[in-house]
RNA sequence: GCCCGAGUGGCGGAAUUGGCAUACGCGUGCGACUCAAAAUCGCAUUUCCUUACGGAAUUGUGGGUUCAACUCCCACCUCGGGCACCA
């Protein structure tokens, strides 16, 4: 009898795979086109995590099984390579970031090949490819000729030791998201992305698409949307108005005074009318200085500066309010402005801490008002019923806000508003391993883009790619490449030294694939109408917030501006999955420090492919932080043993009757578990098939046998491979058509009717399909054990018989 | 603080609509093969009581609905994730 041995095995199918062909996409055929996409990774010096092999394998089962079903299948890969790590190991080394690209991407070429995954490598595309952002480009020039790129002095989240701006997305609880330090700011001048401009499509197309609801949650919660109301404070004795934003208009008869943001500019513009401005200005620069984490500590003590001399009228009372700024408002949200009074937490600690006077106009529903809420002494928050509020008193909050909006709104002091937490998204690095952003400035005619023919504005070769700590671009430094001829007036200007960061390759992409090697656009617009939208994008969750809302929002603008066609809809993904992280055995992150990393290549050569692949599978729900068992691996291993031995053995011209149902059944259950991403119970059920395979008396026949191999290929595609071969069968394996099971096979001629007394179990008795609750009730009274304990004492009161399943006899106490 | 998700044997986990809790795999124990070991195969394996037949308890905790609850409702505990002086 022959041994499985995968290394042999695997190579040769891998070969035969690749050299024909099979995976490729066909342009323009007629067959329905599936377009199956998962994140392409940053190719890293490590090479592949086992984590990615389990997300890539997956989606590959997805993509096997819809060819077979007769999907013309789109299933690409590529490079996400402009980025910090890279740029670093080759500083480190010495080596051209583009020399160790290449290394790296090879080596996460030949291990994906390795694992047999069935991407189709014709349409491979790398972000770092001068024929790829040459679009990236493009798109960047595209936002800036729609007024959607603005360069502006802003103060940026600073990375001390990357030494690199980062957007407020790549900052995780004041620290660097990708080295921890501690994030400073820093004045600089930056390019900046209007993506506030598309917040409220962001949110409602969610409703186009079919994303898990908690994916739909992040996102929401991420570009944060509140609605309230604008309302307008006038200032006393100036032509000025001071706009808040509130979402909490309800409250507005008990505001007694006025918050504004350290940096809001009516200081500036009213420095002269401010009798305190050196308090004023002394605060403001320490609140400057605070960091964003330190000033949003809810355990600090609230601070804050009264503009003496400065006063507004509150539009509902008119009466006079005072002027503070502190520092809990914060310049960037809403108006950098806000009114305050006894029912928020914040506002009321102030009060009380300055001697600011307090008054409350909400009282709590169904509730007698709490003595020390009504003494000012504990602060009440929560919507109620409205009282010294005129017209409005007995109104409920909810329904007194939309009133109050029309009655203020009807003087001119009020407007509904909306408002959202997400912020334009900061565009500049100052690195040199990532798109140069193709801008001229010319001190005549401002910023010029880049003219379009004279895309791609190459990263230049240098050698001094170290950056800087002034937080230049190290391009800067390269007058050559710097000094350039400005594209309007033709006179001397210069380029923008600052890159892309690197979300910038990824936003796009998924277009790419469709026609990757277009030169002359970044993709063709028939091809596009064919492949787009991507049905199924499966990536981690820590992109939700990221990559996902950032690549939804450039496609919605592409989408505006024609560069895809309008029938794709406005959605670039129709379905999005997430998978879960694989963690060490120590349940702890894998991570070379810890040095409990599990290595895909060690695992391959120990076991197989194969091996992996339906390990990877098996070892728990695919969505779900799932620890890596080695012990499982050996389980697994076990598993495709078996089937090797089990084809010599126990193929024959028979197959059991009773086995034939296992193999309708398992057919039934995998078809249906691909689909829900259920990957650990389909294994599980070609598992208990084996099982039953081994223990049957004539095993199966080549028909059957035939029908097994094609469920089972898509997890362990060589070993099936090599058993439809070893048997004869005619093409490979992977281009069969996908198994039907059988309606009737499936169902049961006989079954177990459970019986219970009081609900607990008591018997189990063999009854035709299909029984009769009264044939049911007979059969049941005739066993011994049931019998015996119906006693003369019970009485029965009511049998529940469900149909095929159980019998529930309820009794009680005759004596009771 | 707010919003999601989860809690089932020694371990990873399974369980259409409420209808046999613990499938499948790991581990462990016993046995077969072997001079021996590994590998392989077979049997057992939720816990407790019982020599056994059998019985009782059990899906984070406490209550509720129901003939019947891992599943539905209420309260709480623990863990994971997201957001957070956001007006």
């Amino acid at each position: 009898m022959r041994r499985y041995s995968p290394k042999v095995i695997e190579a040769k199918w891998q070969e035969k795979w690749y050299d024909s062909g099979v995976f490729k996409a066909q342009n323009g055929s007629k067959k329905k086109k599936f377009y199956l996409l998962v994140e392409f990774p940053y190719p890293s010096g490590d090479g592949l995590h086992v984590g990615h092999c389990r997300s890539y394998t997956a989606l590959d089962i997805i993509a096997r099984k819809r060819r077979m079903q007769g999907f013309n299948v789109l299933f690409p890969m590529g490079w996400d390579a402009f980025g910090l790590p890279t740029e670093n190991y080759a500083i480190k080394k010495g080596v051209h970031p583009s020399v160790v690209t290449k290394k790296n991407t090879d080596n996460f070429r030949s291990q994906m090949k390795n694992l047999g995954l069935s991407f189709d490598w014709s349409r491979e595309i790398n972000t770092t490819d001068p024929k790829y952002y040459k679009w990236t480009q493009w798109i960047f020039v595209q936002l800036f000729k729609n007024g959607l790129a603005y360069k502006a002095k802003i103060d940026i989240n600073w990375c001390p030791k990357d030494k690199i701006g980062l957007a407020n997305e790549e900052v995780v609880d004041g620290k660097c998201e990708r080295c921890g330090t501690k994030v400073v700011k820093k004045e600089k001048e930056q390019w900046l992305i209007k993506i506030t401009n598309y917040a409220e499509r962001l949110i409602k197309d969610l409703d186009l698409v079919d994303y898990s609801e908690k994916i739909k949650i992040q996102q929401k919660d991420w570009i944060g949307e509140s609605h309230g109301a604008l309302i307008k404070f006038p200032v006393e004795g100036v032509e000025e108005n001071i706009e808040v934003f509130t979402t909490r208009i309800d409250t507005i008869f008990s505001g007694t005074f006025l918050i504004l943001a350290p940096g809001h500019n009516f200081i500036d513009k009213y420095k002269n009318k401010i009798e305190n401005i050196d308090e004023v200005l002394k605060y403001s620069k320490e609140a400057k200085n605070i960091s964003d984490l330190d000033r949003t500590n809810l355990d600090k003590d609230v601070t804050g500066v009264q503009l003496k001399g400065i006063t507004v009228r509150n539009p509902a009372t008119n009466e006079e309010m005072p002027v503070w700024t502190a520092d809990f408002v914060l310049e960037q949200y809403g108006t950098g402005a806000v009114f305050a009074d006894a029912h928020d937490k914040r506002d009321f600690k102030m009060a009380k801490k300055y001697g600011i006077p307090l008054r409350t106009s909400i009282k709590p529903e169904d509730e007698i008002f709490s003595q020390k809420a009504k003494n000012l002494e504990e602060c009440f928050e929560g919507e109620g019923i409205l009282y010294n509020s005129m017209q409005f008193d007995g109104l409920e909050s909810a329904h007194a806000r939309p009133q109050i909006i029309a009655w203020l709104g009807g003087k001119g002091f009020a407007q509904p508003k909306i408002s959202y937490k997400l912020r334009d998204w900061v565009f500049s690095r100052q690195h040199y391993w990532g798109e140069p952003i193709p801008m001229i400035f010319c001190k005549k005619c401002g910023w010029q883009p880049v003219d379009e023919k004279d895309l791609p504005v190459e990263l230049p070769k240098i050698k001094k790619y170290k950056p800087t700590d002034t937080g230049e671009s190290p391009l800067s430094a390269i007058t050559k490449w710097v000094e350039v001829k400005c594209p309007k007036c033709k006179g001397d200007a210069e380029r923008e030294t600052d890159t892309m960061p690197n979300w910038a390759g990824s936003n796009w992409y998924y277009l790419r694939y469709c026609d990757p090697k277009n030169n002359r656009e970044l993709a063709n617009e028939k091809l596009l109408k064919y492949w787009m939208p991507v049905d199924w994008y499966n990536g981690g969750m820590e992109h939700t917030t990221l990559h996902l809302l950032y690549s939804r929002f450039i496609f919605k603008f592409l989408w505006d501006i024609g560069a895809v066609p309008k029938s794709i809809g406005s959605e670039p993904y129709q379905k999005r999955t997430s998978h879960g992280v694989v963690l060490a055995e120590d349940r702890r992150k894998m991570s070379k420090s810890w040095g409990n990393v599990i290595n895909p290549d060690t695992v391959i050569k120990q076991y197989g492919a194969d091996t992996l692949r339906i390990y990877e599978m098996f070892m728990g729900p695919f969505e779900q932080m799932i620890p890596w068992d080695t012990k499982g691996v050996v389980g697994s291993h076990r598993f495709l043993e078996k089937i090797y031995k089990l084809a010599q053995k126990k193929v024959s011209m028979k197959t059991d009757e009773s086995l034939r149902k296992v193999l309708h059944k398992t057919i039934k259950k995998v078809s249906e578990d691909i689909d829900l991403m259920k990957f650990n119970t389909s294994v599980s059920s070609m598992m208990e098939f084996a099982n039953a395979w081994q223990i049957s008396k004539t095993g199966l026949d080549k028909k059957d046998f035939a029908e097994f191999l094609k469920v089972l290929s898509p997890f362990v595609p060589h070993l099936s491979e090599e058993l439809w071969s070893n048997a004869g069968f005619l093409g490979l394996c992977c281009q069969q058509k996908w198994p039907k099971y059988d309606e009737k096979l499936i169902k049961e001629e006989k079954i177990l009717l459970i019986v219970q007394i009081n609900g607990k179990v008591r018997d189990r008795i063999e009854v035709d399909f299909g029984i009769e609750q009264k044939q049911a009730e007979k059969i049941v009274l005739k066993s011994e054990k049931i019998k015996n304990l119906l006693t003369d004492d019970k009485k029965v009161v009511k049998v529940v018989f469900v149909a095929n399943k159980l019998i529930n006899i309820v009794t009680i106490d005759k004596n009771a």
